[in-house]
RNA sequence: GGCGCCAUAGCCAAGUGGUAAGGCAAAGGUCUGCAACACCUCCAUCACCAGUUCAAAUCUGGUUGGCGCCUCCA
């Protein structure tokens, strides 16, 4: 399995540090407000290579933190009249339930900054004690030149940084040793949380969150570290300073970057102002064809939102579905049981459609080719599968399909829904109708059902229905 | 100013040296009471210029256009 890693520039063979498992940690939003379709695409990306390796059978430990102390939870906090808890509290939970629409698994463990503050003063006190940070007026600073290998990830160097057209001073931080140092902690100002430490009264920087979060669920030493392409500078960069600095060892052997999803070619962001929610999204489109539509490009390249390609996505999805569907439906009515030898040549042959599929996967998690692999298949079913194929080839072509859906975290059925009754009994008298082709009738009903969002389509083994 | 990315059909998007996957849309057709589904047919020489090579969308140089990071940000 080869992954790109922004670390070298280059896709390396995936080794992981202990026989069959997975070390990843991906940075999470910071909860202020409910998430945009921009901070899904890591959420959903990341997923799918969870599913990818778990697939392949590695024991995977997923750790995604909540950023649930910060100055923009804070405002939101004071612009409500409500404590900063209650804000995050609030939109972590908002956020669980769009991961839950989107199928994104829950992590093997999501912690929260707030709950890790001992672990950050031990860091902390830890990186003072070995030179690499000091305390100003109740601020740590870490001492970025004191760390050689600074600007490996970003691979940008820190005179550059320094002669830039910007300045990395910013109101306030004059007392710092050097412009480039950041923040490790930082005294409170009135009202805001706060929680004690040997330096001050106040709450730990951004950086150090990952780092120590990092540590405590999946130690000194990680497979993947993944993210945003956004975070690369300063945020993963600081991470890889801090923790190289207080373990002596090693981050993290692979950097995962997903690039942006943009709305009419520019960067979607809470800042600009021109974002879409997950859940306002939700309510045109069932979050599966958001997925759908985030895995029809490569994560590393940018993607364009727009309501024309969520149709598309939406028509694609559907595609596949009523190849899965048609599969159900002949599994019903099958009257053959076992695979005839012709049968399962048919099945043989759609091997090669999985490992189409797993090629494109292992090749640094290529979903838009893999999802190719899946589209084909489909073909070859709705051209190969017939009235007379056994109830073993339609099961088995059905779980083929379902399962390389899976890793892409696709549902293939609609969920076990049942019609009211009399909805059903206008299907029956619908039906009835047609029988007596009194066909003016019928199609008054299917106008009616449509109104109600039923779309009913006849085929030759009868009516079947699907949601608008 | 520094660092970096991208440019493939109407739209989306794979493809990093051997002659353009897949999806959506459109068009024609088969099936069907109609519709829908499905199927068949049709749909590109890869921004531009120059070069390397027997061979380039794929490598090199340049041009044009778009974007990102360097500041909170997925």
């Amino acid at each position: 399995m080869k992954i790109y890693n922004t670390l070298t520039k280059r896709k390396e063979e995936f080794v992981p540090l202990e026989e069959g498992k997975v070390k990843m940690y991906v940075c999470g939003p910071t909860v202020y407000n409910f998430i945009h379709i921009g901070n899904a695409r890591p959420m959903i990306v990341f997923d799918t290579v969870r599913r990818y390796f778990e697939y392949k059978g590695y024991d995977v430990n997923y750790v995604s933190n909540f950023t649930d102390v910060d100055d923009k939870i804070i405002k939101q906090a004071i612009e409500e009249g409500v404590s900063a808890d209650e804000i995050s509290k609030r939109y972590i939970a908002e956020c669980k339930k769009d991961m839950e629409g989107m199928n994104v698994k829950p992590a093997t463990k999501h912690p929260l900054a707030t709950e890790e503050i001992c672990g950050m003063l031990e860091m902390i006190q830890d990186l003072i004690e070995k030179g690499y940070a000091y305390e100003k007026n109740g601020t740590v600073y870490f001492r970025t030149r004191k760390f050689k290998e600074y600007g490996k990830l970003s691979h940008k160097n820190l005179d550059d940084l320094q002669s830039g057209g910007r300045s990395l001073l910013v109101t306030g931080e004059d007392e710092k040793e050097d412009p480039l140092d950041f923040v490790l902690w930082k005294p409170k100002k009135e009202g805001e949380p706060a929680w004690e430490s040997p330096w001050s009264d106040g709450r730990p920087g951004w950086h150090i969150e990952c780092s120590v979060m990092s540590k405590k669920y999946l130690g000194e030493q990680i497979d993947i570290h993944a993210g945003g392409e956004d975070l690369v500078f300063p945020h993963h960069e600081n991470e890889i300073a801090q923790s190289e600095a207080a373990n002596g060892k090693e981050f993290a052997k692979y950097w995962m970057h997903n690039a942006f999803l943009n709305i009419d070619n520019r960067k979607m962001s809470k800042s600009l102002g021109n974002f879409f929610t997950v859940r306002e999204i939700s309510d045109t489109y069932d979050l599966q064809v958001l997925r759908f539509f985030m895995l029809s490009a490569h994560y590393r390249s940018p993607l364009n939102f727009s309501a024309a390609l969520m149709e598309s996505s939406k028509t694609g999805l559907e595609r596949i579905r009523t190849a899965a569907s048609y599969l159900k439906r002949l599994e019903e009515n099958a009257t053959q049981e076992k695979m005839t030898q012709q049968d399962k040549e048919t099945f043989e042959k759609t091997e090669t459609y999985v490992t189409g599929f797993e090629e494109a996967m292992e090749d640094d998690f290529n979903t838009a080719d893999a999802i190719a692999s899946v589209f084909e298949l489909v073909k070859f079913v709705n051209t190969t599968v017939e009235e007379e194929s056994s109830k073993e080839l339609l099961h088995q072509l059905f779980d083929r399909l379902a399962t390389l859906m899976d890793i892409l975290g696709l549902f293939v059925e609609k969920e076990a829904e049942l019609l009211s009754t009399d909805i059903e009994q206008l299907i029956e008298e619908r039906q009835t109708a047609r029988k007596e082709k009194n066909f003016a009738r019928a199609d008054a009903i299917r106008d009616e059902l449509l109104a109600k969002g039923i779309i009913l389509e006849d085929t030759r083994e009868g009516v079947t229905w699907k949601k608008a």
